[in-house]
DNA sequence: ATGGCTGGTAGAACCAGA
């Protein structure tokens, strides 16, 4: 079983390279963030074409929207509000075997890292906060999978010291990170397989000239599973090529294989 | 020189991303 996660950034304007993707990659499910659609507008079809007849969408208006796509049958689990203010930013599924699959999109969290000052960066830590909530119950084997917004190690971020108190990469963003791991034990995939401190970015701005010269990237999509689960995991990698294609996202695809 | 870009909605200039 392969689990594929994306933030996309718009799933219609960017649909030829999520198909060519789908074909290259041939993942049994894909987990997109940032889809930008309303479900109605689903461009379904052309995941149906290449047989991913199982489209678990939860979508809004402009902006964020997730879904979960998968050619193996999946069932709509739950759909969480973890900030409270109706934002389509989690949809979780039932796979076949029991294992549960759930796709995050954490918000970004606006500019300054003060709540006082950026109330979007206090929904921020308040959804990582309800997450921690949520997973310290959880009481099934479980995949955690998505745009966390947050790079948590050193050597998830281009400069440490340069990205101290930019959002994405603050003490206090990390530590809540910290809190949400430890509450369900999360295995974090990504570094499970691709140790630190090795770099295996996810992100690059489009803002530079040439994103692979500067490389000023982070690590700001994960794939995390609980301790049963992680232990079936069989390889995981950053699919750092797709950040090349025609009209890219700013987002590379991560990619986890399962043993079942 | 981490904001220099990008998409969506609109029908110009915002919002949002991070």
């Amino acid at each position: 079983m392969k689990i594929a996660s994306w933030n996309i950034n718009s799933v219609r304007f960017r649909i030829g390279i999520v198909e060519q993707f789908l074909r290259e990659e041939s993942p049994d499910i894909l987990c997109l963030q940032e889809t930008k659609v309303i479900d109605g507008d689903f461009p379904e079809d052309a995941f149906r074409a290449l047989g991913y007849d199982h489209i678990i969408k939860h979508g809004q208006r402009m902006h964020h929207g997730v879904a979960i796509i998968s050619r193996v049958p999946v069932v709509e689990d739950d759909r969480l509000d973890w900030q409270a203010n109706q934002e389509a930013r989690h949809v979780g599924v039932k796979l076949p075997n029991g294992v549960r699959l759930e796709n995050v999109y954490v918000p970004a969290g606006g500019d300054v890292p003060n709540r006082e000052v950026n109330p979007k960066f206090g929904q921020k830590l308040d959804f990582v906060e309800r997450m921690t909530q949520w997973s310290a119950q959880l009481d099934t084997p479980t995949i955690l999978s998505g745009d966390f917004n947050i790079a948590p190690l050193e050597c998830d971020v281009w400069s440490h010291k340069q990205l101290l108190d930019v959002v994405s990469h603050t003490p206090i963003e990390v530590e809540a990170l910290g809190r949400l791991q430890a509450a369900h034990d999360w295995v974090d995939l990504g570094r499970r397989f691709i140790p630190a401190p090795e770099r295996c970015f996810t992100w690059w701005s489009y803002r530079a000239k040439d994103w692979r010269a500067s490389n000023r990237g982070r690590r700001l999509d994960h794939m995390w599973a609980s301790p049963s689960v992680a232990d079936q995991a069989t390889a995981h990698k950053v699919c750092e090529p797709c950040r090349d294609w025609l009209k890219p996202s700013d987002h590379v695809p991560i990619v986890t294989e399962f043993a079942w």
